[in-house]
DNA sequence: AGAATAGTGTCTTTCAGACAATATATG
DNA sequence: CATATATTGTCTGAAAGACACTATTCT
């Protein structure tokens, strides 16, 4: 019988075939009280010219988690976000170029954190606001996904100019797709809502109102969101006030603070 | 400039060393009442004579669902059951051997169907009760998550044998700790439940209801959960009655029937 | 004052939970 | 009839949604 050591010195990694593995980054953001998802131009074989999300080849020395927020550094010098795996994508030919999975992630960036690195080298990147998504329900195997659910996946960018899911790369637009419902469909229970927030040490609750609106993609009534928000967060002490806004038009809104360390989920480990 | 065509004849993959990928199996069923997992004994290093969940590696010609389909009917000869991607475990260390990723599904089956596939090569299996997992939430980052939440989890064996989640190989503690939680989450807002039924065509709201006790692992007032099912699924028409129970004890129960047409994601794709 | 934004109050409906009561089988 | 299980009904309190009203700032 071999021992445990034995085999492992003698095990060889090589002996299969392996498929390439790489993290995608769903980057969203919110601007103009729109949700916007972070794109990229590229600028390689294959789909080269066309619009598709970030990613990057998994390195052997870094767990997904780590190859996710690294991916977003390089793309847009950001640290330190609400980053969340969202599903493996896996279908045999997703990839022209050969066996590839995909590890999507979902990151949500407030819009003032966000710097392009733009310069030698950089992708060109740009941010759309999502829209033509239908339903709130997280389902359980987006690749099989029927189109009966489906309606144009419209994509709008900063300068007006608009694509739609059909222009863009790899499967990347039923990626996005499953993104987007899986935000909604987690947004009531979870605290998803805060990684837009600017300054979690000082926020308002319009501000909080505006980044729901634009994750759900209709209008909420300000009493009731007030009221559900207030009962789940006031009430258990996980946000508290902070003192009035000042300069603002209007009458002044209080600021609140969230409390850190009741935050689930939220605080990254890099 | 090269052409798409060029470029992808030069392409070569293994160029990068990729990590290992597997899929692995939470079967789960129901029995006496009780949420129970199909484990196995490792006959092989590492982590010999563990219990284990089961799984095997990703082959290059099938997706990671089709893999996760494929081995459970090699360890159970079960076919048509309802199949859930999990998450992606990978950390960098989680497998001694070499860097193995681990897309990891969810599988639930009537106990009725299953079928251990005795006989020569095939693995020592045994079904397991669950308990000790703690919480109804579906967590974003199973791999960073804390012992906090934990408490101990305890598997019961066929014959009352116990092991604790310590005794498993691999980090498979905090993946059926994933499991658990994930159904839990989910049984309110989709057809979960429905996986384990013994027969769509004909099954009673004494059945489903067990079957969400055992999940939520805490007993459901009778009348409350009629009332909530019926409104769910009746109103709608997506269960049908379809006559009187017979020979049982007590008064007949009215029997059911799912209409498939109307499944959310419960229909396999093998 | 008028515009703009923040914040409160009220009414209705829906729904979950606790629990009591009734119905229909078997032995 | 006793026992066992299924099914219905009733009461209460929490919460969501619609909507009207009040408050505080700026110009």
């Amino acid at each position: 019988m071999q021992s445990e050591q034995q085999y492992l010195s003698q095990y060889d990694p090589s002996q299969f075939e392996h498929p390439s593995v790489t993290v995608d980054i769903l980057l969203f953001t919110i601007k103009d009280r729109k949700l916007q998802l972070l794109l990229i131009k590229r600028k390689e074989h294959p789909f080269i010219g066309k619009w598709a999300i970030p990613g990057g080849f998994l390195r052997m020395e870094e767990s997904a988690d780590e190859a996710a927020a690294r991916r977003i550094r390089e793309e847009t010098g950001v640290k330190n976000i609400h980053l969340e795996q969202l599903y493996t994508f896996s279908s045999v030919n997703r990839d022209p170029r050969t066996r590839v999975l995909s590890i999507a992630y979902l990151a949500t960036v407030p819009y003032g954190k966000l710097r392009f690195q733009a310069g030698e080298g950089a992708d060109e990147a740009g941010l759309f606001a999502v829209d033509g998504v239908r339903g709130e329900s997280v389902t359980a195997r987006p690749e099989k996904e029927l189109s009966a659910e489906a309606g144009t996946l419209v994509l709008t960018g900063t300068e007006g100019d608009v694509i739609t899911g059909s222009d863009l790369a790899f499967d990347h637009e039923k990626i996005i797709r499953t993104a987007v419902q899986r935000m909604r469909g987690k947004l009531g229970y979870t605290d998803l809502a805060f990684g837009f927030v600017e300054d979690l040490s000082s926020f308002t609750l319009t501000e909080l109102r505006i980044i729901h609106e634009a994750i759900l993609d209709r209008s909420l009534d300000i009493g009731n969101f007030r009221r559900t928000i207030k009962r789940e967060y006031e009430a258990t002490g996980r946000i508290r006030e902070r003192g009035l806004e000042k300069g603002a038009v209007g009458r002044p809104a209080m600021l609140y603070q969230l409390d850190r360390s009741s935050m689930r989920d939220l605080t990254a480990p890099f």
